[in-house]
DNA sequence: CATGAATGAGCTTTCATTCAT
DNA sequence: AATGAATGAAAGCTCATTCAT
């Protein structure tokens, strides 16, 4: 397994760390809302310089090229997912099944919310060049060790029976995007919530059955 | 469930019926590399005209905006993937679980060398107009149906055990692009072959003990 | 006075002079109705091709050039206006006065009709090379030149005062397509038969009394 | 009568509003040269970004469509005329003749300086859009009604005959066009001065002895 | 640090005209 | 004589980025 190893910061020209982080937040939130709604392409940075409440020239200041916007969105966002999971407890349960449940509980009230955003990672991630990509991509890596802890955890406590708790874990999370990237097809025949309700019960039943 | 019914065309200036048909796939194929390699944002109109072997004006006598093209590489490719399970065979074999790997096989072949182009699909659908997606979304329905139909035959011979074979064509559908859109993660263990056969045996593992 | 002295004849491919003939004109009435709508430079070949029943390669076997169409328009508009006044026996009228309200009023009944031709007559002229605006310009000459004659006429039956017969002809042709250039602001006091109506009466006053 | 109510303004990406201005005119000034000579179709945006002295990303800060620089140029344009009356004391004048004599002389002065322009202003007005006509027109209302004004002035004052001086008035505006229209026929016979002098006898003698 | 006007290459699309059949 | 597919220059317009203030 290769080392997952990038490490990004946008370079900004200001001096003032402290201010840095909090305008390139407050960039990402502005942005992020605009590009749920037009997508990354469609966005023009006066749009994003409005969105923010900065003015053209000091956006620049702490950003070098309009894709770095989009980056600075998908940092914001990404950590949403990763503390839902650390921040709120999951870790200090006990039952494994329970556990996974309320994972994927947690994991699907966040898709519910930001199901354009999911779709929005897909569709643009590529487009960022590549030191970016990889950046990313490292982050969506740790939602899979979460995963990947939990089921070590239930296979540990003999409830789960994967061999490949990596595999499964990357199908898991594959598996939280569903309703995002084909609801098209399975609205057709329920609604969200039974969705979510559909996939986590066929998650546990992978992991105790199989 | 909602009947699918969507049947866009691309008009064309050019009165020869089949002349036209023969273009619109020379601008599909000459298109679809480009799109691979750049994204359909970043490819200009130039360059699909010189790809296609037409000049600018006269690609314009075969599309009437540079969606169309999207478009028409869209449907272009996903003729290959329905072709691809009815012209060959796959709904003569009597076996469930057997007809069931050969499919999939077949499906993970196209994904092989396609693999990008699966992403494009996801990533830029939902860049065309409505009209448009709509009618990408029917094709793409076709493939849900066709592993729908395989689910059901084996349901009938006993063999499957699925009761709602809807949700888990769609599924398996969602599966099949595992690799395309989140190889970067599972390459990091496994080679792109290792991962189609550890997706078939995952899904044979589902449909015969869930 | 400058002689007036132009004459022009849209070159042809075509050897067969009455049907080089007949094709214009059937060129000049499709595309009439295009121009009227649209105006010149919005109306594209292809739609002239369209309307005119020829296509475009065939379409360019009567004309040299996109103008040479609009010059076709106005050669058989203008014929209208000449003939009107000559095949009407307006000229077999004794009574000056009498002549001249028939004239005016043959003339008011084409501007009602036409009243779209004369703005795009005076709108779109002088996008004509010389050498056309020319011709064109010689056959509203033409026009000024029966007014004169109507006036000439009723001086020597000593019921008109005019000194300056061509000078009043001039201003009797331009006031005729006062209703088509200003139509907008009288328009909004009264309507365009009124309009008519007071022109006459205003131009009948100023022959006889001034 | 239908009211006259229109207020179009073009919108700017610009902030500073006296900027806006300025640079409207610099613009307006600037091509007003190119449609004279060669019509607003025959003119395009890289030439009015020369002649403007703006690069053409600036031009499109103060406009959003061409249409608007040909709007522009027609505001400028038309303060002129209806400056030229206002603020050279023409109302001052107590004697009826006398004040219609020297607007007349006025209007004159300026359709020799701007003849081409006068033109332009009849045959492009109707390639812009609604609502520009609209703004366009009512600034040409305005003129007609000076000329109102001084018709009414001199019937109050008893020299004047006229009962309709809104119709009247509407012809003395259409006639004062007339050189631009139709100088090509009378300046066979007169030069320009001339056709202004004969003009305004023309004008005096039908308000005084109609 | 903040402002926002200025830059100009690059984009998609149209269309008069030609020419092989 | 008739057909209509092909040509490609040129059009209007956008927008990420810079820089003087």
């Amino acid at each position: 397994m290769k080392k997952i190893n990038a490490k990004t910061e946008i370079v900004s020209q200001i001096k003032n760390r402290e201010l840095v982080k909090q305008k390139q937040i407050q960039i990402a939130m502005g942005a992020s809302k605009l590009f749920i709604k037009k997508g990354y392409g469609r966005t023009n940075i006066r749009e994003i310089s409005k969105a923010s409440g900065l003015t053209i020239g000091n956006l620049y200041d702490y950003i070098t090229k309009k894709e770095d916007v989009l980056y600075l969105v998908f940092e914001v966002f990404h950590k949403l997912w990763v503390n839902r999971l650390e921040e709120e407890g999951v870790y200090k349960i006990e039952d494994p099944v329970m556990q996974l449940r309320v994972a994927l509980q947690k994991m699907f009230e966040l898709v519910d919310v930001y199901r354009d955003m999911v779709l929005l990672m897909y569709t643009e991630t590529k487009l960022l060049p590549k030191e970016y990509i990889k950046t990313i991509l490292m982050k969506e890596g740790e939602l899979v060790q979460c995963f990947d802890k939990i089921l070590v955890h239930g296979v540990n406590k003999g409830v789960f029976k994967s061999k490949d708790t990596f595999f499964l874990a990357n199908i898991i999370v594959y598996l939280l995007s569903i309703e995002a990237l084909r609801g098209w097809s399975l609205r057709r025949r329920y609604d969200a919530s039974k969705i979510s309700a559909l996939i986590t019960e066929f998650i546990v039943d992978i992991v105790t059955k199989l």
